[in-house]
DNA sequence: TAACTTGCTACCTAGTTTGTAGCACAGAGA
DNA sequence: TCTCTGTGCTACAAACTAGGTAGCAAGTTA
């Protein structure tokens, strides 16, 4: 079920983990969900509460997902990231201010119209 | 319909650029198109062609709100990633080598069992 | 004119996500 | 023991999104 990489992943017959990996975070809620628990472990229905109440039939799909695939785990602290999970967030960590720079460029073209 | 930063979008009432951007991204494709795009430009067909024939109709539908994101747009060659996008994609590059270190480690995990 | 290539659309089917309600289990306290 | 609270999780139906196939209109080239 889940896609692992080295393994055929919608939109690649190669195995390249990179395909895997683009297949996987091309899921809604997945990269949020990771950007989440980069803030902090967090319970199940924290968890939810963080993400404007994602339905729990959906969380817990991605969170068997993203155990299976080695990204977080579950233990006293609820869900947490593993080091390969933070890893991977800390990747992601730049995308906040270049975000505030693309909202910025946005609404400059919108006042131009 | 594109749900610009700064607006209310899935996930986020609170506007912040990062949840549009992770609601973008956590899009069928999108991730995988914008990759794609940072290996060079591509017409349409070509683009579609470098993601397994994902479906004109997704392709289409993604190249619009891609270019309504100003983070691509289409000229001469084809669909082109803007000078915003370049910056995105650039800040996505380094996940290629996490997601080969990803892989073995998983494999690793395989073979113990 | 005729053959190409471009981006794009209509249509229908298949798959995924969402929302609501609630379950089984574990620990704490009376 | 009985209830209360919290944990992760599940069933089920409705709504939405993605996928697959065929083909169009406009532009370019010959």
């Amino acid at each position: 079920m889940t896609k692992l990489p080295g393994t055929r992943v919608r939109g690649s017959n190669t195995g390249r983990p990179i395909m895997a990996l683009l297949d996987v975070l091309g899921q809604r809620w997945t990269l949020r969900l990771l950007w989440e628990l980069g803030h902090g472990s967090a319970t199940f229905r924290v968890l939810r509460a963080r993400c404007e109440d994602v339905s729990p039939t959906l969380l817990n799909k991605r969170m068997k997902e993203l155990r299976e695939l080695a990204l977080i785990e579950l233990g006293d602290n609820g869900f947490t990231l593993t080091d390969l999970g933070m890893a991977l967030v800390g990747k992601l960590g730049s995308l906040d201010s270049w975000a505030n720079d693309w909202a910025d460029q946005l609404a400059h073209r919108q006042q131009l119209k």
